[in-house]
DNA sequence: ATGACTTGGTAACCAAGA
């Protein structure tokens, strides 16, 4: 299998270019986050035209999820467990969901395309939803993957943290005084991983950004971030066989502020079998 | 110079992104 995760930052924006990768680079599924735009004038048919089902998620001009896939998209889910609300002038337990997940089983793999809140500012209430959010995203691992051991589990997606100085690379991302780079922020994403899930695109694809910001000459400039990824379970890292950010995708007409990252998935080859990198 | 992009929705700006 091969799994690709990328921010589109809006599917209607880029439909042909974002199919065209998929077709070109042979992707099996495709996770996509902020498609921006309600479930029902999501272009399925683009899709469906180049061999793939697909099953979005999206209720307004904001944020919205999909999972397009060659095989199947089976046990679908739009939230998972505990996952907290969020709403301007409708703060608290009750505030309702956002369409900020989406859950399937593709050919006995459990997948998550994830869009984590972007927090806005320190102090703002949307950081607290994000770490509320991430908490939940923790908890669930946690427990999945303790009722399930051998699941092959992926959390794919824009995550919204660089993880460590060297995944930010944008001169007014400042630790103390902005999102993304907070230790707390910093903590929820190590607490993910100590859950049960790995980065298993780091280890062999070791620097490289995902996202620059379309402002200021960012991208020529190389000045962006690492926020996206793949997250495995043991299961899942133990058939990787090879990743790679696609740099290439931020070029060009039109392109999403995000480009796609994308694994090889080989559960079929033998454990004896080492002609394949060893990373966990 | 407190911003310098891009998107979608709405009604000519505005919220949101990170």
């Amino acid at each position: 299998m091969r799994l690709a995760t990328w921010n589109v930052n809006s599917i209607r924006a880029r439909v042909d270019r974002i199919v065209d990768f998929a077709v070109r680079e042979h992707i099996d599924v495709l996770a996509m986050q902020e498609i921006k735009c309600k479930t029902e004038q999501f272009p399925f048919e683009k899709f469906e035209a180049a061999g793939f089902e697909v099953e979005a998620y999206g209720f307004s001009q904001w944020n919205g999820v999909a999972i397009a896939s060659r095989k199947p998209i089976e046990n679908v889910r739009t939230a998972f467990p505990d996952m907290p609300g969020f709403a301007k002038g409708h703060e608290g337990p009750d505030a309702p969901q956002e369409a900020r997940a989406l859950g399937a089983t593709i050919d006995g793999v459990e997948v998550w395309s994830l869009y984590v809140p972007n927090g806005r500012a320190l102090g703002d209430p949307h950081y607290d939803y994000k770490l509320h959010w991430l908490k939940a995203l923790e908890q669930y691992t946690r427990q999945t993957l303790a009722a399930s051991p051998d699941l092959p589990l992926a959390l794919v997606g824009d995550f919204n943290i660089a993880p460590t100085d060297a995944d930010n690379g944008d001169p007014t991302v400042v630790q103390g005084f902005a999102t993304h780079v907070s230790p707390p922020e910093r903590e929820a994403f190590a607490a993910i991983e100590a859950a049960g899930v790995h980065d298993v695109v780091r280890p062999l694809v070791p620097t490289g950004f995902t996202y620059w910001d379309y402002k200021q000459l960012r991208f020529p400039r190389n000045e962006g971030m690492r926020i996206d990824f793949v997250l495995g379970s043991s299961a899942l890292a133990d058939a990787v066989t090879g990743a790679e950010i696609h740099r290439n995708e931020r070029k060009g007409e039109a392109p999403s502020d995000h480009v796609p990252v994308v694994v090889d998935l080989d559960f079929a080859s033998d454990e004896d079998d080492d002609d394949r990198p060893m990373i966990f």
